[in-house]
DNA sequence: AAATAGTACGACCGGTCGTGCAATTTTGAT
DNA sequence: ATCAAAATTGCACGACCGGTCGTACTATTT
């Protein structure tokens, strides 16, 4: 919509509008997309509370570009860093360790983005809430599509559930967040890596596929 | 402070409390303890602001007050339904039965009260976070002495990580809660049990066990 | 019957919220 | 250097926020 066409240039106002949707997506994984205020933003960044409310028309529409900035960060750290190489277990378990330090790391400052404002926004319909949904469903496929891969490749079992597998992951991954955030106790990763460790280890052929090249 | 002392009587003032406290809690599950607003609880209410704020002197005791009656209702509808027999495997397992009913019935509007205002508040010190923290640590440990029960009484192998299991039980739970409300979607409740199912089928020693006399 | 404590009320405070709009400055292509 | 478009500001608005205050009615205690 507001991208700057194809022309390499950079318009002064998408600068803005970056840092703008960025530091509230830092925000709101602190404070939730509601706790987000334009006037908190504008002096945060200095700039005036219009300044800020021009570039959106709304409040929503600020949320709902939070919530893009946010999958942009989130497929930087999480997804690309863990594509490299075939489909397949290996994959899916680097994913795994770059969600942990996602998490761990604090790349927002609140714990995950997805987690904190999904539980906000799971009981109020709305298109802040497909929006999220709707990023949930993307992080579920691109799982579901590996542990898919897997199973073609023979790397895990014919009779694997694989929206199973995938639930059970995605649990312990959002549970270490949840916990390590709440109590301030980094143990709940170790848990989370250890329980998708030993999941995998019950889904593979080869328990030696799950030692493949180091992280890195 | 403000509680009818042994007495048995109940004043008046106490029946309005109770009333404020509970539909604050219910709210509270959808729109988040700062979502909260003592305005629209007056209104839902049909009393008046300052009747609903004289019973608290400050939002923070209000939303104190809001965890203390969801702790209530959780106990009345998990743990207390869950706690016949001795401890140990069967009950650990009972009281997984019941929480499930418990997030799929929404006896909170909003699926688990927890779930929700835990991560609303993880990122923000204070007495809130605290009271929130501490009824986790409250569930957790019931469901540590119940495994722990299991194992002194050789129902779980003499080996098994109690934490450890605790963790991913709690995470089956959890994220039925969040996928199931944010989604729509009754079949996570299904996957969190199956997951927790075989999960306690790995930690007993028979698995004749985990089938026990019938929920009832 | 008088005194006291509990309960609820309506009016109001300063402040912040999201939003609208006209005016102004900045920018970048010519 | 010019000038239209883009970016940003200043200012005002109505609504609602948490919170305070003085008051009044009603039980209970004395």
């Amino acid at each position: 919509m507001s991208t700057s066409a194809t022309d390499g240039r950079v318009r002064k106002g998408d600068r803005t509008r970056q840092a703008i949707v960025h530091r509230a997506a830092d925000i709101a994984s602190m404070e939730g997309l509601e706790g987000l205020s334009i006037g908190r933003l504008a002096s945060d960044l200095e700039i005036s509370k219009s300044g800020v409310f021009a570039h959106f028309g709304s409040k929503e529409e600020l949320q709902l570009a939070a919530i893009g900035a946010a999958i942009e960060v989130y497929v930087d750290h999480v997804v690309t860093p863990a594509m490299e190489g075939p489909a397949g277990l290996i994959r899916l378990w680097r994913l795994t360790e770059r969600w942990i330090a996602y998490s761990r790391e604090r790349v927002f400052p609140g714990g995950c983005f997805f987690f904190n404002t999904a539980a906000e926004f799971d009981a109020r319909p709305g298109r802040v809430r497909d929006a999220l949904a709707g990023a949930w469903s993307g992080w579920r496929a691109l799982l579901i599509a590996e542990a898919e891969a897997a199973k073609t490749r023979g790397e895990a079992h014919r009779d694997l559930d694989v929206a199973q597998l995938v639930f059970e992951i995605i649990a312990f991954l959002e549970t270490a967040n949840g916990i390590s955030v709440l109590h301030d106790d980094e143990s709940a990763y170790t848990r989370a890596g250890t329980a998708i460790h030993a999941r995998l280890l019950t889904a593979a052929t080869d328990p030696e596929t799950l030692r493949a090249p180091p992280t890195r």
